[in-house]
Order: structure tokens, then sequence, then C-alpha cells
DNA sequence: GTCTATAGGACGATAGAC
DNA sequence: GTCTATCGTCCTATAGAC
């Protein structure tokens, strides 16, 4: 109920630089809450937008979900490829860094942003859901993962597909416990804990 | 587009007997799209009622999601203990069931039902957000199974509590990569492959 | 290219009749 | 125990101003 219009501080941004707080905006909004809980109204407000002006940039709301993941994805992966001293352009794995360190550096760097693991870990189970919008993504990540883990293992273990569930496994399954009691776990002594079981004798 | 109304078969069911079918039809529906998808609306029309009707009954959409968790844990609870050989009234575990019997048994039976395995994955998950419906039911779960895992192995292992979270970890995890690919993944076998490394030595 | 204004349809929930 | 009627909120879409 307000008086006409309630006159917002309207800034006419660039698109990308408008994209970026609307990516910023949602990420908060959806690790908070998930997908299901985010409303189109809350994004647009907190960017001082209207919802069509909102629409305007990602299209719908599935396609702000799979903007966020998209974007969360480069970024995730060009800070990890930073931590582990890789070139600027790199794709996939090297064939020089273990497993192991790799996943030490992603669960280090997942431990310093809770607010993101949540994102990913909700949406991963939510997308379950034969329907979900992210169930062809998630379904992707899970394949490509795996895969990538697996090579990295094999020729050096009996079962290096097994070895590389488990590990995916542990991982996701440790978050959630952390997420659940941030401060009644460590999250990176438990990975570490796992990770001494998982890894003996490689 | 109903001329007016569609006369639905309508039969008036005793209460128990009413309830018994909603919380059948909830937990299909809120197993093949989690909680958020669950409309009110389908879960009424699947039980030949309207949605006021239903609401009679359930109270609220939360009232229906927690109805449907407390009778899930019931039955679970008690085709486990049938399973195990436990007397009928049995509460808690035994102390003379190893915790390595125990999961097996877990995961057998849940290998035989990828439906509320998916619903407990997905709420899971979903309650991660502070404000869920269920938030408070999953936490107060984490910390019972955590605790009674933990007793279950504790005196006979150097750090309990750690191995613990590790199963509930794996548990969690395999699961959340066999609903993605059930036809990809042997979940029992994936867990042996895990358990053989969790309680080696004990 | 970016936005305002407006409308339609689905949802959860309530009040009150039978 | 079940219904009709109604409310407020949400996502999405369209028309058109700047």
């Amino acid at each position: 109920m307000e008086a006409v219009n309630t006159r917002r501080d309207r800034t006419r941004l660039p698109a990308a630089q408008r994209r970026r707080q609307i990516l910023d905006v949602a990420t908060r909004l959806i690790g908070e809450g998930g997908f299901w809980a985010l409303s189109m109204q809350d994004v647009a407000d907190a960017c001082g937008l209207t919802v069509p002006g909102l629409l305007h940039h990602v299209g719908s709301k599935d396609g702000l979900l799979l903007a966020v993941l998209d974007h969360r994805d480069a970024e995730d992966f060009r800070s990890l490829a930073e931590q582990l001293g890789l070139g600027a352009g790199a794709t996939g794995w090297p064939r020089d860094i273990s497993l192991a360190e790799a996943c030490e550096a992603l669960v280090r760097r997942n431990a310093t942003q809770p607010e993101i693991v949540r994102l990913f870990s909700v949406l991963q189970a939510e997308s379950l859901a034969p329907g979900h919008p992210a169930a062809a993504y998630f379904a992707a990540r899970q394949e490509r993962v795996l895969a990538e883990f697996t090579a990295m293992v094999s020729g050096r273990v009996p079962d290096p597909a097994s070895l590389a569930r488990q590990v995916v496994a542990a991982m996701d399954g440790l978050q959630i416990q952390w997420l659940r009691d941030p401060d009644g776990t460590d999250l990176v002594a438990e990975w570490q804990a796992a990770a001494a079981r998982l890894f003996t004798g490689l």
C-alpha cells in the first residue's frame, strides 16, 4: 500500500554491472532459503528494480537460477586454480595434482563460505526431483566430477570409480552436517580424518 | 472450467482413515518433488477433497509435513527393529548390535524404497534454510543419530564422535548419488565398500 | 536497451454455512 | 467432516514510455 509510487533510488546501471548485482543478490538469497523460497520480488527490491525490470535481465526465475550456478562454478574454479597455482586459462585438473591435494584445497575454500556451500547443498538435493529446473545441471555436474576424480586416481587403486564416489559422498555428507551445526563441526578437520581413511596407501 | 461443480466421488470417511490416506498421498508427492513443490491442491485432489477439507485434518501445510515425517520415522523404526529381531517395544539401539550391522540393515532397507529416501534427502537439505518448517526436526534428528552412533562405538575406537560423523556423511552422500542415478549406482555395494574403510580394525 | 504499468493464474489460508 | 467464498501474495507475460 504505497502512495502511488515510492520513488526508489533508481539508478540506471549498465547491463553488465546490473547483471552482476542481480547475481550477487540472488546468490545470497538462494543461499539463505533455497530456490523455492526465492521471491523475484525480493530480488528486485534488493536491487532497486521492479520485477519486470529484473526479468528483462534474466528472462525467468529458472534463467536466474542457472545464471547463478554458472557464475559460481566459474568463480570457484578460478579461485581454486589460483589457490593451486595453475595457469589462468586452465580447464579441468592437471594430471600432476593429486586428488587428495585438490580435495583439501576445495574443502578449505568451502569452509570460508558457508552461504555458497549451502546454496549448492540445498539445490543439489532439491534438484533430485525430476522436474526441477536445475536437475540437468546437477546431473551433468555429478557425472563430470565423478569422471574427473576417477581419472585422477585411475591406475593407483583397485577400483577408481568407487573411490571417487566415496570421496564425493564424504564431502557432501560432511558439508551437510557442518551447515546444520557450523560451530560444533570443524569441516577441515573432519575432512582430513575422512581423507586419511580414503587415501591410505595411495 | 467446470460446470458449477464436478461432483467428485465424495465419501465421508472417518477421521483416522482419512488422515492415513492423506499421509500416504503426501508422502508420495513430497518424495516426487520435495516440500516446496508440494501443492495442497494436488493432495486434496488425490484424496477426493477440497483444500479446506484437507486443511481441516492437518491444520496447515507445515503441519502436514511434520505429520508425514513423524509417521515415516515411526514406521521405519518399526521395520528396522523387526529386521534386526528386536522386541516390539524397543526404543533406541540395544548395546549388543554393532554399528556396522545396524548400518547394513538400514542401507539394505533404504535400497528398497528410493521414494522415501528421496523424501528425506530432499527435506534434509531444504531444511538447512533457517526458516524451513522442518529445520528443528532435522536438527534434532541429526543430533540424536550422531549421539546414538557415537555411543555404539565408544571405547572401541580413538575418536568415536568423528567416526559417527563420517559414517553418517558416507550414507547421506552415497544416497544422493544413488538417487541421481539409481541404475548406475549399487547402493548396497557402495556402502559395503565404504564400511570396509570405516570399520577396519573394529 | 531499459524501464513502468498492469493483468492473469496459482498458491496457502481463513471465515462461516451445512 | 466437508463445503463455498474470499483474501493476499507470488511468478509470469504483455504493452508501451523513455
